[in-house]
DNA sequence: GTGACATCGAACCGATCGGTTCCATCTAAG
DNA sequence: CTTAGATGGAACCGATCGGTTCGATGTCAC
């Protein structure tokens, strides 16, 4: 019971309380395996305190969304700047946190994802463009730094690897998916850094 | 009204035009999107029809997820086989095949993980680990007659970019996730069958 | 014609859904 | 002490859900 009777607390308390608790059911159980009742009362409140902080269940969920989406993007980017000056580097720091990510027990794909592919019609498709609009900033700006020929191509391949890692570490539960995201994206950077033309051997 | 009163046609053809009808509004609508009653009213046949056909809807979404997972399996495979004996050539045609298929008008993601993200717990998971597996034996076969080192882990790094693509095509409405998967595809094929240490390069 | 079978249409079931409303209660500010 | 605001609790709403049952209707094989 995380709120207490009366308005003993500010009501922006509230909020974060009701936020907090219903990101994680929503996650688990998916946007529609779960009931307002049921987020409110696992949440210590009333279903009027709910509507009157968010309008609706939607509302809820796309405040949600909009919050986790800044989270991820800021953990993902401070992991890359950690990483030091050398963009091969940084690529390799953005996929060891999604390793860790994807190693974490709860771990279920990418909520923003997910709840795109749960309410396809919803606001929550604009939100996931928005997200991997994001990602893809991110990685064009290593690309860029590494001196990729082709910056804003090599970024949209990396994209595909981290959405990809996600899907299978989820429905394959193997987490070392990101390992592969990992040394793949390396290769491709490699590759793409080297010169113009696409062919890097000396083959027949 | 594809089915006709009485028994005019043998069950298994009600059957077979349920399925179609069914699996085309769940997948644009999402399993949870759509109700029985709508489902039997759109396929023109009685609840009661559909129950001794599936059992309950989960009996119905399993069938569908598992006739889709046979179909796309065996579309893709024939994709690669008639691409002719160069592996770099059959794993092109296997991502120009998923352009097409991003390219179509209804598209939204793959049926299979969509309703697994949907379903956590419901056998969506398995048929879509086991989907999974399909495409990554696929990938496997590619890189192992493509010579590469580790065909498993190419194998597993090209399944990356198929789901990647596949999420990217979808809640970006870009279809041409699949030139880059293709394009990466190829790179990373590239790097993997050139020799044992994975720098290919003159770098310092 | 007769019986077995498949089907439709509709009523019905209990449960749950998202959302609204009312009121007693508690706290903090004046 | 009083008042304004935030809240919890519960009742309530209409709609829809997945699933069951029953009788009437139609076709087919014999």
């Amino acid at each position: 019971m995380p709120v207490p009777k009366g308005s003993t607390l500010d009501p922006d308390r509230t909020r974060a309380a009701i936020l907090r608790c219903a990101e994680g059911i929503l996650y688990e159980r998916g946007l529609d395996g779960v009931g307002i009742a049921e987020l409110c009362a696992e949440a210590g409140i009333s279903k009027e305190t709910l509507y009157r902080h968010f309008g609706s269940k939607d509302g809820l969920i796309r405040t949600i969304l909009e919050a986790r989406s800044d989270r991820v993007t800021r953990w993902l980017t401070r992991a890359a700047a950690e990483a030091g000056d050398d963009p091969a580097a940084q690529l390799a720091a953005v996929f060891d946190a999604l390793r860790d990510w994807f190693g974490e027990p709860g771990f279920r794909g990418c909520a923003i994802v997910n709840a795109a592919t749960q309410h396809h019609r919803a606001p929550a498709s604009a939100i996931a463009a928005a997200h991997l609009g994001r990602y893809l900033d991110l990685f064009t700006g290593i690309a860029t730094r590494a001196g990729a020929e082709d910056p804003a191509a090599l970024g949209r391949r990396l994209l595909l690897l981290l959405e990809g890692a996600t899907v299978v570490a989820d429905h394959l539960g193997r987490p070392d998916a990101a390992d592969d995201a990992r040394d793949a994206a390396l290769a491709l950077l490699r590759s793409a850094a080297r010169r113009p033309a696409d062919n890097q051997g000396m083959s027949p």
